[in-house]
DNA sequence: AAATAGTTTGACCAATTGCTATGATTTTGG
DNA sequence: CCAAAATCATAGCAATTGGTCAAACTATTT
């Protein structure tokens, strides 16, 4: 038998992985479509290609694989928006968040919209995570204060200047649907991401008295 | 007998149409929680104070109810949240326009979440509602173009704009348990709906070029 | 007051829910 | 190659689902 993380991985192993995350990803695009209460683990079963009897073996309750597939998307999402980095330079910092974050949003739309179902529900399973997001927002904020302080950008709400641009860079995600209608876009055709990073970027620079020119990428 | 609409309305009318609006009330909240397969009309029906046979008696069914109340939010955004009346003038424009949307979503936040969870969803209850949805953003798409064109306003994507005022003012209707979070409020606690118009309205003001200054209420 | 119309109720329906028990089948280590 | 362990599928569980029904109850009309 082998632990999972080993560097070693027997033919099993690799098959077992490869199913939970046909499982996981199945559960997000399920969850994100119809929420908790709202998917049925036959409709996960099914999405994921194998029986409902087959998914139970892998799982020990539909909520233990929604509060699963949550904490992964929460991780993740710390690891990759993050906007310390960029600390010396605020349009170099704000672009790049803009722009991580909207093609993260065209690509993967379903963990957006799972995100966003679940605070609209009111985060009953964000308990444990609301302290380390906390941080990272009250970190930004510092930073933003930061830049105020030395006049690198023009005073804003740093909590609400966050928020606005996490509501921007997100709707593209959740309100996919609308934004395709309105641009008269199929459901095949991609949506011009370079279009909309453009448009929000100058939206935040702006907002900060920071030049609109195009700074990254 | 006494048909809906007529000017005098007989007491069991009257009390027909409370426990309808009650019915709607509740149906929008549960929808809004838990989506239109995750509330069952048991929900609905203890969220409104009778039993489940007797919501059953006023509606056709749970599907027909749930386009019903989705029907009703549509229409009365239309006439609400309107953009042309003030086309002279873009900055009241703009500040009247997110000032009455964030309002409306801090005081009717539910309303806000069932629609997102709609569009959420590939929004397919929809496609009756879209034709008039699709003309107004239109019709709003010109003002702004003429805006444009007449230098009263810098060059903006007129569609993108629009969406992106959307995506901020809806936010705080679908993000209230994170805004909460963020803030450090308890739920009975009202959000300062001064200090987020005020934020708002700045953000996309500056984007067109336009003072700073708050310019309505 | 009787007849009629509108409303409410509890019992009930088949279908689906999350999940499990059990035996069959496959995979694996010795 | 064989026994043990892991995986899978069929059938089934009690509970809940959306919705109905006829009988009881309440208002309204004549």
């Amino acid at each position: 038998m082998n632990e999972p993380g080993k560097r070693t991985m027997t033919a099993s192993a690799q098959k077992r992985r490869k199913i939970r995350d046909t499982i996981s990803g199945a559960a997000i695009r399920e969850f994100a479509r119809n929420g908790l209460s709202g998917t049925s683990t036959q409709a996960i079963a099914q999405s994921a290609g194998i029986t409902k009897a087959q998914l139970h073996y892998y799982i020990s309750s539909k909520e233990e694989l929604y509060r699963q597939v949550l904490g992964d998307i929460v991780k993740e999402w710390r690891e990759i928006f993050f906007i310390a980095p960029f600390q010396h330079d605020p349009a170099l910092a704000i672009s790049t968040y803009i722009d991580r974050k909207i093609r993260h949003a065209l690509k993967y739309p379903d963990i957006s919209r799972l995100f966003a179902n679940e605070i609209g529900r009111g985060a009953p399973e964000m308990r444990e995570h609301w302290g380390v997001l906390k941080n990272s927002t009250e970190m930004a904020n510092g930073v933003i204060r930061d830049w105020i302080a030395k006049g690198m950008i023009q005073p804003v709400d740093p909590l609400l200047f966050q928020m606005n641009m996490w509501a921007v860079t997100q709707s593209y995600a959740e309100y996919e649907a609308q934004a395709r209608v309105l641009m008269d876009l199929d459901d095949d055709t991609p949506m011009n991401a370079d279009r909309i990073i453009a448009e929000a970027t100058q939206l935040f620079l702006l907002r900060c008295g920071l030049s609109g020119e195009r700074v990254f990428r």
